[in-house]
DNA sequence: GAAAACACCGAAAAGGCTTTATGTGACCCT
DNA sequence: AGGGTCACATAAAGCCTTTTCGGTGTTTTC
């Protein structure tokens, strides 16, 4: 049902609902306290040139009309808005949500607003998004994407600071905050040592993919420090649960003696799983398994949880946003930052957990 | 080394900086094309009152300097800002994402760019971020719930619209477009027929959520019509695996002549799928399972493949951002709009797909 | 008692754009 | 030739806020 009724000009209010923007503007706030719109106007922002008094009347009148100044207009004279452009490629991924998460929460805190934009993989589309966010004068950028590969810079010449996240840029001058992938692996394999493992394989998942590259370098690293190796080496796949499986099974035949299975995600290490429990493997007290990414859902509710390393998206995010901060204040910086990662210790390789 | 000055948290930024690509105005365009501001704003804007060379001429300047028009003036003087806020209550959760692509998209069509506000389930951060929109001048709002109870309403007297997602408004003079649960339930059900079950038992979710009730309310009905009941009624626990491995061994032990399984959501369906496994009980054949949410990572990658109701989550925003378009163009509505489910048939009641 | 200092307020400009109203010349008609 | 129409270009008036600068009226200082 349609009803043709017109909101946007309603009736006076009382003032005392707290949310109304409405169209009062500065003058009219100015004209019900009898003062002048400049005065209102340092009235409200604190300044210093204001009476008491003055300011009392100025800031009654101002709640009586629900008065919020404009932003447009405010932003239009200070040259900066207040906004910035969240650029992803792929909302979808399950990466970009707690990046883009600690990134709002970051700017809210101070009091930028987020212009979400999804490029959805494709370039030309990500080039408009950029054109439009710079239309509306967004003071900086954050482009988040879909794999840790790098990716084309947007650029040196644009008019705003651009922080990379996730992926980097290919430009070195650029600013990129990124997962510690190598240090993953490393950490990984140093909890599996601590659990006194030392017959340890890797099940890793797309091979295509830097991070798993680094993280089995990392995994190799932390072996050779002691004087350790992988059991039958890395095997490369695709991030399911399907390879997960054949590989536990192939790994299982050939190299029965293995006491730890690092998993190049949760998703695999749940298809390990599987395999473990129908071919009568304990886990953790035969084997112990590990993944990667801490995705509540798969290691939460897997028997028994899933240990994972963890990377600490949510902080990429808001430290994205710190630097981003800092580049708009004039303190820019470039090169790679790359964030540590976290293990999350649960019941599949340690008991009781 | 850059001055260290006094750079105090707030505007007093007076240009010092050096900024770099500062923006061309269209008083440079019109200067550099020999016309005036007028000229060229009816030029670029596609204005009648131009000779077609002289349109040329400006649209060429324009090019040279890459402008852009400052989208703050434009809405300034427009009343219209060409931005509305998208206002989740839960990015974290699976719902929330679809809905907002589908949002995003609808909007980014036309030359509407989106503030995304993430209230974290807080309505004083909600309230707080919906006077942050209200005063960047957002043309309208959309506001997605985290689950499909209804929600308390924004208020009436806001200067824009607004528009309920997922969540409904508790005020039935605001327009909401949710989900029909009580059809999903149904189509489950129809489809659980066709494919020559009766015997049909329905392990559900947290009971306290509107949808695990209004689904299972469809699926008696569509029951019903057939003649039929379920067997053992329904059976309410969490939405987890865990929750589905538990009713799944209580079931089968109390109705062992079951023949088709409708589960709360993916993850109960997951579990229940494990445990017939276990007990070998072949899917489809002996045992159909069926799901809610149609959540990729679980239907695909499961054994056999799990047939789900896709709830269209993304036709879901896109219907919501083209009501809220109609409603700033005038054309308001209200009520609450339930758009229709999907089936999606894979190998755990269709053997072969 | 005059000069300077101070506190407070208002007029006005600026910021970039669109739109209205006004102005100018070219052209056509009787 | 004068009046009218037409096509085009421009000046100027906003939109809303912040900030600078100048102007009161009052107080302090020597």
């Amino acid at each position: 049902m349609l009803h043709t009724e017109d909101r946007s000009q309603d009736t006076m209010n009382d003032g005392a609902a707290p949310l109304k923007g409405r169209k009062a503007t500065l003058s009219d706030v100015a004209r019900l306290a009898g003062v002048s719109v400049a005065t209102a106007s340092k009235a409200l922002n604190g300044r210093s040139q204001v009476r008491a008094e003055t300011r009392a009347r100025v800031e009654e009148a101002a709640e009586q009309l629900s008065f919020s100044p404009n932003a447009l207009a405010r932003g239009l004279l200070a040259g900066r808005t207040g906004t910035v452009g969240l650029l992803t490629s792929d909302l979808e991924g399950r990466f970009s949500i707690p990046i883009l998460m600690g990134a709002e929460d970051a700017f809210g805190a101070g009091k930028v607003a987020v212009f979400l934009c999804d490029a959805r993989g494709d370039s030309i589309r990500e080039q408009h998004h950029v054109r439009a966010l710079l239309g509306r004068r967004v003071d900086g950028l954050i482009v988040v994407g879909s794999r840790t590969d790098p990716r084309p810079s947007l650029g040196r010449d644009l008019p705003v600071p651009v922080v990379y996240v996730y992926a980097p840029s290919e430009d070195p001058e650029d600013l990129s905050i990124i997962v510690d992938n190598v240090g993953a692996g490393r950490q990984a394999i140093e909890h599996l040592i601590s659990c006194g493992r030392t017959r340890i394989a890797h099940i890793s998942g797309d091979p295509t993919y830097g991070a798993s590259q680094e993280r089995a370098q990392g995994a190799r690293e932390a072996l050779a420090a002691r004087g350790l190796e992988l059991i039958g080496d890395v095997r490369f796949g695709s991030w399911t649960e399907g390879w997960g499986r054949a590989a536990a099974s192939m790994l299982l035949a050939q190299h029965p003696e293995v006491d730890a299975i690092l998993c190049g995600s949760d998703q695999v290490a749940r298809g390990v799983m599987d395999v473990l429990r129908e071919q009568d493997r304990k886990i953790p007290d035969d084997v112990a398994v590990m993944g990667f990414d801490n995705w509540e859902i798969f290691t939460s509710h897997s028997r028994p949880p899933l240990t994972s390393i963890d990377m600490n998206f949510e902080r990429l995010g808001r430290v994205a946003a710190q630097r981003l901060f800092a580049a708009i204040d004039g303190k820019p910086a470039s090169g790679v930052e790359a964030l540590d990662t976290r293990v999350v210790i649960r019941g599949s390789t340690a008991p009781g957990h």
